[in-house]
DNA sequence: GCCAACGTTGGC
DNA sequence: GCCAACGTTGGC
């Protein structure tokens, strides 16, 4: 069992529109990068956890759980030349690009915020910390896990 | 294979 | 809107 951290531009897909989807659940389409990807592609199992993070918002931080809904399929939307996430080089039979659903899980208490995360000496060493991460997707240990989840329930 | 130019991310 | 960080592209 793996745990992650996903990013998403509350203004796009926020955690609350996962929960109004039928079923919970989301193709998370539109990565391309290939650290992400290969997260997805390689590392990620039906089940894992996972704390749901808006950026490029007001507040930043984590929002809420999910978990890893599906095994890795090709993102659709990579094929579609009237999608911003159109991608020429893919083919239905070589396709780059790999996407799970998320699947909604529970929600917290309360937001943790990134300023809050920061305050704790356990998260110092979280790769969502380290400078220059960029990442859209992140692992984190069980540990980091554990640890939000509390702050966010009270 | 190098690396400059360019684009994107994301906190502030 | 700024800008640091870093990924990607493409000429050579």
């Amino acid at each position: 069992m793996n745990y992650w951290l996903m990013k998403s531009e509350p203004d796009v897909f926020s955690f609350d529109d996962l929960k109004k989807r039928p079923k919970k659940t989301e193709p998370w389409n539109g990565v391309r990068n290939y650290q992400a990807r290969n997260f997805m592609r390689d590392e990620m199992q039906v089940g894992d956890h996972i704390l749901f993070y808006h950026s490029s918002c007001e507040v930043p931080g984590v929002y809420g759980i999910a978990k890893v809904g599906s095994k890795p399929y090709p993102d659709s939307t990579q094929f579609d030349p009237k999608s911003e996430y159109y991608d020429s080089k893919s083919t239905q039979d070589n396709p780059r690009w790999f996407l799970v659903d998320v699947t909604y899980e529970m929600d917290l208490d309360h937001h943790v915020s990134l300023e809050e995360l920061k305050k704790h000496k356990k998260l110092e060493e979280m790769r969502l910390l380290q400078r220059g991460n960029r990442l859209s997707i992140l692992p984190v240990t069980r540990e980091e896990f554990d640890y939000i989840k509390k702050l966010g329930l009270s």
